[in-house]
This record gives C-alpha cells, sequence and structure tokens, in this order.
DNA sequence: CCAGTTTGTATATTGTCTCCATACAAATGA
DNA sequence: TCATTTGTATGGAGACAATATACAAACTGG
C-alpha cells in the first residue's frame, strides 16, 4: 500500500510554550509506544519532516537525536531515522509518581477548561482500556 | 488548629525543562480544582512561598498573576492571594482533543520509561474513580 | 497619628534556551 | 565520477526565565 504522505505524520503548535522540539519528541514516542512504526520502518529524513512541519531541518533533527539517545531510533548518516526495538526499561518508582502528579496537573487543567469532570473520567478510562487490550509489548 | 506550615505547600524541580513558575501554577491549579482551599481562604504571600521553595518572589508573584488572570484568585496588594469561586468554563472543544492528545503522550512517556501498561492503566482508572465521586463543582 | 514593616508591583539585567541560516562531511547512485 | 542527498556542526538573533533592586501603598504597634 502506502498512499505516501499527504498529511504529516504529526503537528505542532508553533505559539505554544512548549519548543517545537520537544512537541516533536512527545508526539514520536506516543506513536512508537503505540507500535506505529515496526521496528526497521524509516521515519521521513529530517529535510522531509522539516519542510513539512515548516520548520528548520535543524529543529527536527534535535528532535531525532533526542529520540536516538531515548534508545527509539538508530541515527546513522545517510540511513534517516530507523526505528530499532528499544529494551524494556528498567522501572523506577519516581517515574511514576511524577506520572501521577503530572496526570492530576493535566485533568485538573483540562476540568478548569470547562470540560465536565464526567467527560474526562470517560476518556481516563478510555485509554486505560485501550493500554489493557494493546500488545504486551510495542516497546 | 493549622500546624503553620512545616513543609512547603508544593514541590518543584529547578533543572526540569518546565520553567518554575509554570510548574508553580500547574501544581496550584490542580489543589484549587480538587478543592483544597476554600473560597475566601488566604495562599501564602508570594514571599513566604517564595522563601518556602528557595526562588526569588518575582517567580512567585509572575505565577500568582496568571493564576488571578485564569480567575481563580483576588490579587489586591497587601491582602495576599485569596481564593475566589471561579464561574465554570464555556467548554471548548479544542480543549478536549488537547487533552486526549497531552494524555496519551503522558502516558506513552511513563510507559517508555519503564511504568508497566497494566500500572498505567490501573492510576488511569483510579484518577477516573476520583473525579466520578468528587463534588460537582469544586471549582 | 506616625514610623516601620509588610505586601504586591515595576524595571533592568543576566544567563539560558530555542530556533534558524549557513556551511560542512560523507555516502549514495545515475 | 560528481551531483545529490543525507545528518551534523557552528554561530548568532531573539525570546524567555529568573534574579536583584527599588518602589508604592496598606497594614501594625506604639
Amino acid at each position: 500500500m502506502r498512499t505516501e504522505s499527504e498529511m504529516p505524520i504529526l503537528r505542532i503548535d508553533l505559539g505554544s510554550p512548549t519548543p517545537v522540539y520537544r512537541q516533536i519528541i512527545d508526539s514520536l514516542r506516543a506513536l512508537l509506544v503505540n507500535g506505529a512504526f515496526a521496528p526497521g520502518e524509516r521515519l521521513p529524513t529530517v529535510r522531509e519532516m522539516a519542510i513539512d512541519l515548516g520548520i528548520n531541518h535543524n529543529t527536527v533533527a534535535e528532535a531525532y537525536r533526542l529520540l536516538a539517545e531515548e534508545g527509539w531510533l538508530d541515527l546513522k548518516r545517510h540511513h534517516g531515522a530507523t526505528v530499532i526495538l528499544r529494551p524494556a526499561q528498567r522501572p523506577e518508582p519516581a517515574r511514576q509518581e511524577d506520572f501521577v502528579q503530572r496526570l492530576g496537573e493535566l485533568a485538573a487543567r483540562a476540568i478548569a477548561d470547562g470540560v465536565d469532570k464526567k467527560e474526562v473520567a470517560k476518556l481516563l478510562n478510555a485509554l486505560a482500556e485501550n493500554l489493557k487490550y494493546s500488545k504486551k509489548e510495542t516497546l
């Protein structure tokens, strides 16, 4: 198949307080965790992605570099960014506490912005359900 | 009662990429949404809070100012920051989409950091449960 | 009523960060 | 071979975060 890219893989928001290269990292990491890319598959080149997003290619390169540091990508010159099988991380309890904290803050902001509490609860449950039925290892 | 502050109300992480004043906003907003403060109650002064956190008082002031803009606080000089009853916001659909996006990214990062998917799901459900049984209006 | 203290605010400065333009180096492939 | 395609390195402009310092106004104890 492959209807070859009409739409950018991800969307970024210039004018957000969170820097663009971090938005790219966060979006791509989510896709990677969800197994949107098979190991061995290649991401768009830094320049392709940059043009898609309307930004400088160095910004994309920075994102790829950090994702490579996290163990998601293999970056060899002229071979693009190749998705690799990532070894499971050793669970640190601090990470979990951090998640709980940020999760609370995120939900609070949604509620503060007018999203109904029940709606937020529903969305949380929906994601939880997705996780339960996802493959054991998409890392 | 009032065992008058042995511990800061909130904890911040210098060295985090997210700026301190934003950490303060996020933490306080979460507390406010959860009804940790009654309307009319006063937050610590900017200087008290600043000393607690080991930062400059202007940084705290900036956080209070933005929270006041969001409608959480009434800032009159020499009266401290008074928590006020905040009118419910008109729900914008964009806010909800944004929440879903960020929620997915947050969960992905936790999983990437080694937190078990089932554990993440459990934490999501736990928060959802809390929301269901919380007061209809803590805003 | 007064003087000192306590409060939030305003201003200027310093250092860091983000993003970019530009140039570079190395592998590809026609 | 040699032009193109790749990721990388470097330097700089502008924005941003956090601070030090000074200010203005209301409270407080006498």
